[in-house]
Order: C-alpha cells, then sequence, then structure tokens
DNA sequence: CGTCGCTTTGATCTAAATCAAGTTGAGTGG
DNA sequence: CCACTCAACTTGATTTAGATCAAAGCGACG
C-alpha cells in the first residue's frame, strides 16, 4: 500500500510555513528553515507501516496531525513501543543508517518527511543545524530515560498515573485529552496488559481522579492526586 | 569525599596517548583528540558519587578502569540503573546542561574527563567532534530502546540471558568475565530483585549453560543456548 | 439496526517478589 | 598463617501484583 497523498514543497525561510497544529516548540521549523531543504507532505492511513526496524533510514519525519507509534518487536510478537509521536513531534531521526525501531501510524496520520542525508549534510555546513540534530537525539535519549525507570521499577498504578500525565501535557485541550491509541498500545507502552491499564483507569475512575465522556475522552479531575500516585 | 589522585595533561594528536585498556574503539580520543583540550584524570573509590542526578554537568568522562553504574531513583530508593559504564566507555555526555542520571563507582575507579563546554567549543569549530558527540549520543540511544524492550517485555531468564551476553561482549577475557558489580546492582539494571537474578544464574550453572570460579568470575560454556534464551 | 472491535469486569493462575535462613568467601586483625 | 567477621550470595517457603482466561457491555460504522 502506498501514498494516500503527497505533497511537495521548498522549505525556505519564511516560505510556506505549511501551518500545522503543533503545540510544543517547532522542532523542525529550527532544522528545515535552512538552505532550501525540500520538505515533502505524506498521509497514511490507520495501522500503515510507516518503516520497518532495521529499515534504512532514509527520511525523517514530523507528525502534522495523527500520532505514531514507534515500537520493537520480539520474535513471538510480545512488542515494547518506545514512543508515541504527536502533532509537531519529530521521529526517525537516526545518526546512524538504520531505525531503531518501527513506526506505524496510530490512526490516520499527516507527517512531513525531509532525507536525512539532506539534513546531515545541512548540518555539516550548519554548525546550529548540528547542534539542534544533536539536541532533537538528546531530548529522545531523556524521555527513554525515564521510561526505563517506569518499566524496570513502577507499580502499574503508578505507569498509568505517570500515562495520564504525559498525555495531559502533551495533548490536553481545554483540559480534555483524546487519545488516539487503544489500551493495548498503552499496556505495549507501559509494559502492562490492556486488561491491567483498564482496570487502572476505572479505579482512578471510580475515585473521582479522571472522568470519562467515552473509553479515550479523559479529564483530569484532580492532576495534584494522580501526582502522588505516579510515584 | 575529594580526590584519591588526580593529573592534568593537555591532549594533543599525538601527545601522550595515556595507555589505558580500552577494548572498544577509542571513543575519547577522536573527540580529545582536537584543539588542545585539556582532559584530566580523577580516581574514585567504591561505591562513591561521581555526580548525582539533575547537577549541572560540568564534565564528560571516560572510564579508564574500573566501573560505573548510571542510574535514577524513585523517592522511596527504588532504583533503575540504566547502564554500565566499563573501560574505555564514555558517559555523562549531555546535551543540555544537567546530568540526567547520577553516577556512582562500582569499584575503585579511575576516569579522563573534559569540560563540557570545551568539547561543545570544539564542536562549534570542528563539524567531525560535532558529528561524534552526535553519535556517542545515539549510541546511548540506541542502548537504552533496546533496554526499554527488556525491562517491558522480556521474562527474568530472558533478561539475565541477555545480560551475559552482553557483559561477554564487554568484558571476557580468554573465555571468562570478571563482573565488577553486586547481585543487587545486576537486578537494578534488569529490573529484577537479586534473588531473582541469583536463581536464574543458578539454573543456568546447573544446566551446564556457565560455571563459576566464585560468585562474579562466570565463563559461558554455551552462549548458543545462551542466545536462545535471550528471547 | 446489526455487527464487530474495543473495553470492562470477573475468576483464576503464575512468575517474580518478599520474607527468612543458611552458606560462602574475601578481607582483617591477632 | 589462621580464625573471625561481615557483606554477598544462595536457597527455601510463602505471598502477591499482575497476567491470563473468560464473558459480557458498548458504541461506532456500514
Amino acid at each position: 500500500m502506498l501514498t494516500q497523498s503527497l505533497s511537495t514543497s521548498v522549505i525556505g525561510h519564511k516560505v510556506s510555513p505549511v501551518a500545522f497544529p503543533a503545540p510544543a516548540p517547532d522542532q523542525f521549523g529550527a532544522v528545515t528553515g535552512h538552505a532550501g531543504l525540500v520538505a515533502t507532505e505524506f498521509s497514511y492511513k490507520k495501522d500503515e507501516e510507516i518503516y520497518g526496524e532495521d529499515e534504512p533510514a532514509e527520511y525523517v519525519y514530523q507528525v502534522i496531525t495523527g500520532a505514531v507509534r514507534s515500537y520493537k518487536l520480539l520474535s513471538d510478537g510480545r512488542r515494547q513501543i518506545g514512543a508515541f509521536h504527536l502533532p509537531g513531534d519529530v521521529f526517525g531521526l537516526e545518526s546512524g543508517t538504520i531505525h531503531r525501531l518501527a513506526a506505524e501510524a496510530i490512526i490516520d496520520t499527516t507527517v512531513r518527511l525531509v532525507k536525512r542525508r539532506s539534513l546531515e549534510q545541512a548540518a555539516g555546513v550548519d554548525v546550529q543545524v548540528a547542534r539542534k540534530l544533536w539536541a532533537m537525539t538528546a531530548g529522545d535519549l531523556r524521555h527513554a530515560e525515564d521510561h526505563m525507570l517506569l518499566l524496570g521499577r513502577k507499580t502499574a498504578m503508578e505507569r498509568v498515573a505517570t500515562f495520564l500525565l504525559e498525555m495531559d501535557g502533551r495533548l490536553a485541550v481545554a483540559g480534555m485529552m483524546a487519545l488516539p491509541m487503544c489500551r493495548r498500545d498503552i499496556g505495549d507502552y507501559l509494559g502492562l496488559t490492556l486488561e491491567t491499564v483498564s482496570r487502572a483507569l476505572s479505579q482512578l475512575h471510580s475515585q473521582g481522579i479522571l472522568g470519562f465522556s467515552g473509553a479515550r475522552q479523559i479529564v483530569l479531575r484532580n492532576r495534584q492526586k494522580l501526582r502522588t500516585l505516579d510515584a
């Protein structure tokens, strides 16, 4: 299966910023606003693979709309999701030539992408670009280090509380968050089963710490209490 | 407590390579062999702190002899060791200004260190240095991604098998490895208790997959079998 | 408005944690 | 050089958090 939509544009300093709902500081712009890097848009349907584990890393991506999961698999199908990527997030950035994790669209998703080689070339010319690429990889490392602590040492309730606070910070609009991912994805991110995730959420609901409007629309009613549960 | 020993030298291209038993490719040399960076040696006693979590990242370190653990703590003392650093390994490298994990000497340890600022400065002048710093952070990220899979989805026996194969690759000499760390450290690295680690090792011993000469001297007698157990 | 995937909830099981002794062995001081 | 000491390690008994197995709800979509 290939493209659902594709458009190409040459990104210059103030040329066609391609408005997208990026809540986070624009990580990509700081890098693509250089030397006529070519950025392309591409769309993926729900559950479509963006790239596979150990595939050559030809492109670097930024989520425009939608959501993406990055993950590793064991031979028998056990899966560990390393990160969720939401609008504004850059993913698939590698210092080497290979993607260490696979990536799939969680829901219908549109991304911007640039060739990894062109970024590396820009980094060779512009020290600021090189600095930014390093900083983005360091940001991914920080997240992974925090997540190792969660996976190795936190209880199920602590993991779910940490997840809710993370998602609250990343996608809450008007105090409500619309989770794009299913319970199984959350479980595979937190090193739990989907049933354990569901039970923890139910318990938080019964304690009035969160409210539901459908399984994936969540309102945090007591962030302070949640913070005491997150470890 | 402060220094056990300290010496300073100006590292130039072929000036005083300060011979050290680094089995890995010399990650530091590629970076310190530039622009008269000043490298200092420093020693730490067993269990001495090298830096704390969230402390300013003033230096970048390389193990000369000994071993180091990098870890995070929860408020109640639960600990997750993110990495062990062995002779030749660089640690404490940050893109930002803060150490994200604490570091302690596992046994008496000597390190080389350079100021982070001076490395950043060199990276601003020399693109090769910038590239190397990025590649080192990316290497740490790769390890963290692999470790998330282990912590989130592997069984106790799979974790211990993975650990043995990792250490075998990093510190086996003449088919034998001398582990510098205790069972509790191994447990805190693998997200297990020390008892579970001990039981897994005993089971591998009774199956003839490994041999002991004292609890920390291990010979792998059947790497192939171990690889089938590692997931 | 029926179907199917997702979610919740309940019952039971189990891998690993916890609690509890012993054992070993490296380092110390007599 | 030997015996003592103490931390590290092993092993056993029991507990438990979370996994697994199973069966309803529910809700979005065709």
